[in-house]
DNA sequence: AAATGAATTTAGACTGTGTATAATATTCTT
DNA sequence: AAGAATATTATACACAGTCTAAATTCATTT
């Protein structure tokens, strides 16, 4: 573990949002200034495929989720606001239905948040 | 209905595989050769965005799929290769769950394709 | 059929995210 | 503590995707 990956670990899990490789870069180097951006990148691909954390792909861009436990992703189609949402026994159907494990899965969902609806 | 718009749909109806936004561009080309790449791009993101086609994204790049049919994506992460698969009354078990309608989701399951579990 | 206005396309320049490279620094192993 | 392996840095680079302004096409009205 080197310095430079606890300060972007570091970043992701202070706050329950998500952040851009762009964002984490930033505010990673307010921790650790001379910080390059090549080691953001790496490190969240990285950890992403070590699934320490989750990628997930939206519109404009990729942001960063700090755990890695199965959940759904409740996307506003107006504001663009993202919520985390369990969902009990997902994993258990797709299996099901799939006939062999799966190694992980991303669920997003567009919906209208409460704030979006009510205006 | 331009014949812009008719050419990017019919390659991307042409075949059941997904293409990425460049491999569209190409094959649209050599059905009408004058089409430029900003026009690919807009139609895409506009028919996207009209539900008249879907976007995946994946780790690389983002590619279309000519369904808008609520189904899984199962993801190779061995061989990157993609399937479709049906999961009936998930878009009911979400929506009683959250307890409002959905817009539409996407779902994304990584996991070994036949062909590399035997490899 | 001609004229008007709206919408779309084109070509090319431009932006910015993400990656490759090569030198340097750090961490791990024994 | 030395040496090997790994990670980081700074910079240059590539390229997907967007923007712009001009040109073209399309739809509507007279």
């Amino acid at each position: 573990m080197t310095r430079q990956r606890a300060a972007i670990l570091e970043v992701i899990r202070a706050e329950p949002r998500h952040y851009t490789a762009e964002e984490i870069f930033k505010l990673a180097k307010e921790i650790l200034p001379t910080i390059s951006r090549a080691t953001v990148y790496n490190n969240l691909n990285a950890m992403a495929d070590e699934h320490l954390i989750r990628r997930i792909c939206l519109p404009d861009a990729d942001v960063y989720d700090r755990s890695f436990e199965p959940h759904v992703h409740l996307i506003c189609e107006k504001c663009g606001g993202i919520k985390d949402m369990r969902l009990d026994g997902l994993a258990e159907t797709l299996e099901k239905t799939l006939g062999q494990t799966v190694t992980s899965y991303e669920f997003k969902v567009e919906y209208v948040c409460e704030g979006c609806r009510r205006a």
